[in-house]
DNA sequence: GTGGTCTAGACCACT
DNA sequence: GTGGTCTAGACCACC
């Protein structure tokens, strides 16, 4: 299986596409699928998967290195930092899913869902969504 | 208690003002909180409450209106559209939080935490959680 | 039939109240069923019938007889205007009509469709639009 | 000639100018002169051309895209809607002109001019009226 | 009093 | 380059 296979957008959605991009780097990262070392598509090779500019991709990349979960290696292209913690324990891959189930919990409230109906829903929605 | 605590705003977060405006509306209409008829604050007095340019609340007001959930009385305001008479059944309300939770739901998956811990973790958000 | 059945107005359209009403006097003037001399529903009656605020048709009271219209008779409520010529040439009245029809035109030109095509559906209309 | 000939305002007119915009643009759709995946004349072009605010533009092409005329490129500009791809057929276009047919066709009924009469105006205008 | 429109200008986000 | 957001303020239209 293609290491592209890892990296998907939406095009449509409105959260821009180098921030979804990033987004989902950290949790491949986060989820061992992304280890220290490992080689990242190039620029060119990416973009034109995801059909987008090389520039939005490219944008991702520089932000990532900034923030040490990527690395830029003179001449060979982006890799998976080696500072990162090689395989995040679960708790720290809970500290990244806190903040959407925050949102989540609030507007249930605001909904005036009951707690045993939204908790049913999420948990139908864990078996069937796709990664 | 006053009509305007039903409203508040994040000025910091990436979303704009105008549209965390819309969606808290729409949940505020679909729990009832709002209902057919009522009366909303008028845009000058809103923007006083959430310290924002009135533009501001009349650009929610608009698209609020352009999609039916509020009505223009010319000359007296904006009220909460008759067309939304009909009390929103939980089905309704549940509809309304899916989308977030479906985000929540493939992010969990992507980050390999464990469904259980998920449905633990939103449990206790849905009971810390202020409205 | 009561003089009230010639006025009425279209709440929800987009074009003010008070400017529906001194259109609609206009053509009831000039197709000879207001007449010099004849007197028009009082504010207060008025506004009842057509469920709007008195100011309204007071508004629209008062730019009609500024316009020559109509006639303020102390204490007596407010009259056809003697001076406007009492029946008008069926000339006068298709100046009436003019601006509008100005405006389908280029609508029907802008929209490419055929003249033959929009002319057979005016023809249409105005057999079956009520007064 | 020009993509921005096809779009002209009265900056006198009564109806806002983001409205002319708006139906204006509607019809140049409905015509086939703009088709799907055509560009848009972008904000800053636009508004210069007509003399206004970027921002007035702005606010006619958003509410465009809200009603699915055109859709937003990230980054790239304004684009008329693939799903308007269907060349419009002549019934289409006619709906379009209906409305404003219809207001004609009451406002001659209540002038009381004779449709003939009616009718020869409208054929008249229709060939001398230009786009 | 109400909301609507438009302007001028700053700043941001995306590609 | 593109459009989006927000502000400050003026002026208008409606009821």
């Amino acid at each position: 299986m293609s290491l592209l296979a890892l990296f998907s957008i939406q095009p449509g959605a409105t959260e821009p596409i180098y921030r979804q991009l990033i987004e989902l780097v950290k949790r491949r990262v986060a989820a061992g699928q992304l280890r220290a070392g490992d080689e990242m598509p190039s620029v060119r090779e990416l973009a034109q998967a995801l059909a987008v500019n090389p520039m939005t991709i490219s944008k991702a990349y520089s932000l990532l290195e900034a923030e040490g979960v990527l690395e830029r290696r003179r001449g060979l292209g982006m890799s998976v930092a080696e500072a990162h913690r090689e395989a995040r324990q679960v708790d720290d891959r809970i500290d990244l899913l806190r903040p959407t189930l925050e949102r989540a919990a609030q507007e249930a409230n605001q909904l005036k869902v009951p707690p045993a109906q939204a908790l049913a829903l999420f948990k139908t929605l864990l078996q069937n969504t796709k990664e």
